[in-house]
DNA sequence: ACGTTGACTTATT
DNA sequence: AAATAAGCCAACG
């Protein structure tokens, strides 16, 4: 209980730290907690999401190619990229458009 | 308690 | 260039 800032928390915190309007990858998120590899456990993360205290927004969080491999994680397939596009994110084909110019990096942004 | 799975990524063949 | 192997670490059965 008192090690609440274990991999997971950190990686809601850096999830709820998104820009509006922006996105990152798993692997961006595990390399600036400093585990390059530990790419599933961002999503392994996500899954316990819900256990957070606050909303973390999982649509922003794609694989490195930019595809909602997450998707289906949600309510229903479709609404992460609704949400994408909600924020002026651009969906096409379940992945993001002109990925490099929304991709927002927590190593390089923080 | 051991083995398998998983919202991934990189390296090797 | 495409396919396969390995690495990551936690949760589930």
């Amino acid at each position: 209980m008192t090690d609440n800032y274990s991999f997971f928390e950190q990686v809601f915190l850096v999830a709820q730290l998104i820009p509006k309007g922006r996105f990152t990858t798993y692997g961006a998120i595990a390399n600036y907690l400093g585990s390059k590899g530990s790419a599933r456990m961002v999503g392994w993360a996500m899954n316990g999401s819900h256990s957070d205290t606050n909303p973390v927004p999982a649509h922003r969080v794609v694989n490195r190619n930019g595809v909602l491999t997450g998707k289906h994680h949600f309510g229903s397939p479709g609404i992460m990229q609704q949400l994408l596009e909600n924020e002026g994110i651009k969906v096409e084909n379940d992945q993001i458009v002109e990925f490099d110019k929304y991709f927002w990096d927590p190593a390089k942004e923080l």
